[in-house]
DNA sequence: ATATACATGTCGAGG
DNA sequence: CCTCGACGTGTATAT
């Protein structure tokens, strides 16, 4: 890994053109090919490039280059305030816990939370239009589409369930069927398009029962 | 900005949770509290916090906090390759072209390319389920409204445009309206839902016809 | 401040 | 390899 602090100009070409007046930035060069550039401001980088590229150095211009997009990285160096190389050794990956995936499996365990008497038939139902996160059975013995999110829902959300409950209309011994959306909170938008396509909003932050009860708990009160 | 580079072990916790065991690393502490733990691989942070935090170093572990999100991103420091602070300045703002707004600008003057006889009426006319990104008259004098994409356009697209579409056909007065997708290339998705929703796709990469012909040139054979 | 849509999105899973 | 949806999405813009 190289570590360049320096005032600099750059400019990238891409998918769109960027370009970034003279100013201090740090510049990392990783040996897998890939750069970032980190202006003062900002977790993100201000500019970057993925590997595999090659790397051009002539004088003050640093030109990156990666073929299997056809993008260019120019940095245009005008003092070097540090530079320097590093034998870094990392073998570790990034593990997460608490996604989306886990969500569906604890409502799975507790759909009472959802609405009482409701059973899930079924997660991750595969379907032509995409993957159905629960397909279920409500007290009357209607089919319940349910799209569970995370954060809160906008009308895409929506739309999607909508698509999911045409597809399963198609057939026509499932009955009527139900669409609900479950999230922690509903944009504006999200709640007019419900209301005029006949989807259920259920607020409800799973998360947050979980985080205040307990994964145990929840399956308790059914 | 403090560079750090050193062997260290990592936790985030926030609205998931993550850990990364011991590596080498490159960490970049900002002056408006953000900061960005960078792998040996891949151009974005593995680990990051946006600003403003508050940063507690005790012995081996520094701890960022975000009260505004109630995140903690923990960093036990194992060995120090090198850690030094960098006095440094950065008045510039980073200039794009070529995003989306830009594209509608262009097809805005040539409106042509979309459809022979086509007139802009009005770009970004906004509506309540949200901002049409061209609403056109065509040469029979029909409303079209297009909804144009610089990428790849994909189901949620053609959704987008029967909205606006929908909202619209409440003014009866408008009398038969039009709904188009403007794009590079349409997924098979897309396609179907559009034939199923009387919704027109016209393939459109403007970027590559801008690169190819100039800007000039394009509005000349309207 | 809130709400909305874009993004060099990036990433990973499933067919 | 393609297709698709999630993301600690982040970020800018308009109301």
């Amino acid at each position: 890994m190289r570590v360049l602090v320096c005032r600099c100009t750059i400019g990238y070409a891409g998918r769109l053109t960027t370009r970034l007046a003279s100013g201090d930035r740090v510049v990392l060069f990783k040996e897998d090919g890939s750069v970032a550039v980190h202006a003062l401001r900002g977790a993100k980088p201000i500019n970057y490039m993925a590997g595999p590229t090659s790397v051009r150095e002539e004088a003050e211009v640093i030109r990156i280059y990666r073929p299997s997009s056809d993008e260019t990285l120019t940095i245009v160096v005008e003092h070097v305030h540090h530079d320097e190389r590093h034998a870094l050794t990392d073998e570790a990956l990034l593990e997460r816990e608490g996604q989306e995936r886990e969500l569906h499996e604890h409502l799975a365990r507790a759909p009472h939370l959802i609405e009482p008497g409701l059973a899930v038939v079924e997660r991750e139902r595969l379907t032509d239009v995409g993957p159905v996160d629960l397909w279920c059975r409500d007290a009357e013995g209607r089919v319940a589409l349910v799209e569970v999110k995370r954060v809160r829902a906008i009308a895409a959300a929506v739309e999607q369930v909508v698509r999911y409950r045409e597809q399963a209309e198609r057939n026509a011994a499932l009955g009527e069927i139900r669409a609900l959306v479950v999230a922690p909170d509903f944009a504006p938008q999200a709640k007019v398009l419900a209301e005029a396509r006949g989807v259920e909003c259920i607020v409800l932050d799973v998360p947050r029962l979980l985080s205040e009860a307990g994964p145990d708990e929840l399956t308790l009160f059914g």
